[in-house]
DNA sequence: CCGTCGATTTAGATCGATCTAAAAGCTTTT
DNA sequence: AAAAGCTTTTAGATCGATCTAAATCGACGG
């Protein structure tokens, strides 16, 4: 008797109901905070609550309720501190939300994407947040749009008709250009690496339209390898090209900081025979030495948006696809100096 | 008669099972990969599935099955890097397993921590990872214990009784501490931060025994703020003592790369004038110049561990609790050399 | 004293899978 | 041909909440 009931002593809504003398109907009521229920009674289930220790059981009402207060997040990679604070970001209002985040890694490949959506889905997730991983097709997400799984994109885009939270790019590529300007520098060099994506091409073109629109060239762009510590072994291009330059913007801080080591290692001063121009404001950037000037995203801030975006779109699943670009903002360090030529 | 039927036009079992022409158990067991069910009828279930594009419903198979495929990860900080990392290893290791990572934030606030933890239970995950928030009570632990729910320490440990995934602190300080001594330093200080937990306490202790039994003084700890960008403004700290220091390990990377910009800022040279030692050898340990000199505790590793700690249990709730601590390594690089007195 | 109305409360069906225990089809043994 | 022993399939109950539609209860106007 004693050992066989061990199991079973689970307590439900129907135990809390018997205690409270209500109805199950009436206990659910209470727990959703429900206006229709008396306050008299309301205090009864409450105390039936406390006394028999009950937890909800999310699993049951979701079936019935066709909700799971749970939402997707996937990013390509979790190891990059960038996606951190996305990630920082969007839990801080999906929690105060009442709602919790589902992570998963796509390794920025389309194959695992799809796997990681297909589990969302039979998780039964209210919604994702995504950041599309390089070469999904525009087909991909209109088929999760015909699953009627509420999306938001992500510091990339594939889709103009889905909610989209991200940084304006291309300004930001323009204030760097623009305050490198500003230094007398006319020969500038673009560095970057990764996959293509959206925000990869805003960048690039963010970066060409602000060197054209001030006469100057624009096609001093270099790859550098993915990994921050082959970085700086690839600092010699900057020294190889027809013209030579005489300060560097960086897709993003990594490769700031790995460039940083290679201007270092060839005994150049950055910010004093070299000017350097980072991108996204990691915390990094503050401490490195010479303090690294850059543009700031703001991921955390980002993160934030994108889960209004989806919190928005869970309370009106027809309201009109929304675009959020925020403003990028130039920190200006120790890394820039004038331009000597 | 279109537009009501918009709603109930999910797929069911009972859809499938109908097409394929056997019962929703034997539809069941196929979907759950019995070897009970024969091949012929296996494939006509599994061409229905495809056919009728049939969804899974984790919400319904949970509620009877009493396991929900779900995993809860606890840590105090998405926004630091190491945690991202560790978070990445455990996402890996659980995906492969099957199951979905339920992610939150506890803030390091135990208050924050009750609530997360309520939440994870709501939702019925079938275990949690957690690196507890500092001064968290064993009594915590124990009422977890209670519901039945099993759980893993990482990276930090409060119950003896309870699985833990970390790494040997104490041994990489000694490791520090022993190649310190091999360049002849003698006074060498520790930079702390941070809230105060086990492995907050097993790095100082661990400093201590190896200053120690080297015959040295072990009582330079020096606290030093928090946040990255003040931690540069406390390097005066280390020249004011009454023996003046010629190396100093820190804590963590964070510390390390902090002080790092304080003694460039001082003139000083590390590696040269100055030693320092670095711990958890997070990614940007290497593009740093000088590099730093840091011991590895693999974070990525102990998530994996962590990971399969709590699979272990699951597959068998009444194992004996195991620790498992990760060996660290020291990563020699530039930022320490001989003692100069 | 009855009918109506607003505020509460409730019985019973329901969501979509899994579980249990037993049935149905086979083949092989007696 | 019946019994026994497999393998494969199934009916029906079940998990624990929510939803729908209706019942109950006072109060109040006529």
């Amino acid at each position: 008797m004693l050992s066989a009931d061990r199991k079973k002593n689970r307590v439900t809504l129907l135990d809390v109901a018997r205690r409270a003398n209500v109805s199950r109907a009436t206990a659910s009521l209470v727990i959703r905070k429900s206006p229709l229920v008396g306050a008299e009674t309301r205090q009864r289930v409450e105390e039936a609550i406390q006394a028999l220790g009950y937890v909800y059981n999310m699993g049951a009402a979701r079936m019935r309720a066709e909700r799971s207060r749970t939402v997707g997040v996937v990013v390509p990679n979790l190891t990059n501190p960038f996606f951190g604070e996305l990630l920082s970001g969007i839990e801080a209002l999906i929690d105060s939300a009442g709602m919790v985040v589902i992570v998963a890694n796509s390794g920025d490949l389309v194959e695992r994407q799809d796997l990681v959506m297909r589990r969302m889905r039979e998780h039964g997730v209210d919604g994702v947040i995504l950041c599309p991983a390089a070469d999904t097709e525009p087909a991909f997400l209109d088929r999760i749009a015909e699953w009627e799984l509420p999306l938001v994109q992500t510091l990339r885009h594939i889709s103009e008709e889905i909610d989209y939270a991200g940084a304006d790019y291309a300004a930001g590529m323009r204030q760097a250009v623009d305050y490198l300007a500003s230094l007398d520098h006319e020969t500038i060099a673009f560095a970057v690496h990764g996959p293509m994506h959206s925000a990869y091409h805003e960048r690039i073109e963010g970066f060409r339209d602000a060197m054209r629109s001030l006469g100057l060239n624009a096609n001093m762009i270099l790859r550098v390898p993915d990994q921050l510590a082959q970085i700086a072994d690839a600092t010699h291009l900057l020294f190889e090209q027809t013209e030579q330059p005489t300060a560097v913007i960086c897709f993003n801080d990594v490769i700031a900081l790995g460039l940083s080591g290679g201007l270092y290692d060839r005994g150049l001063q950055v910010g004093r025979n070299f000017s350097l121009i980072g991108f996204d404001d990691v915390t990094d950037a503050e401490a490195l030495r010479p303090r690294l000037t850059s543009v700031s995203t703001a991921p955390v801030a980002i993160g934030e948006t994108a889960a209004q975006l989806l919190l928005d779109r869970l309370a009106d699943p027809a309201r009109p696809p929304r675009r959020v670009v925020q403003e990028t903002q130039l920190r200006v360090r120790q890394s820039c100096g004038p331009a000597t030529v």
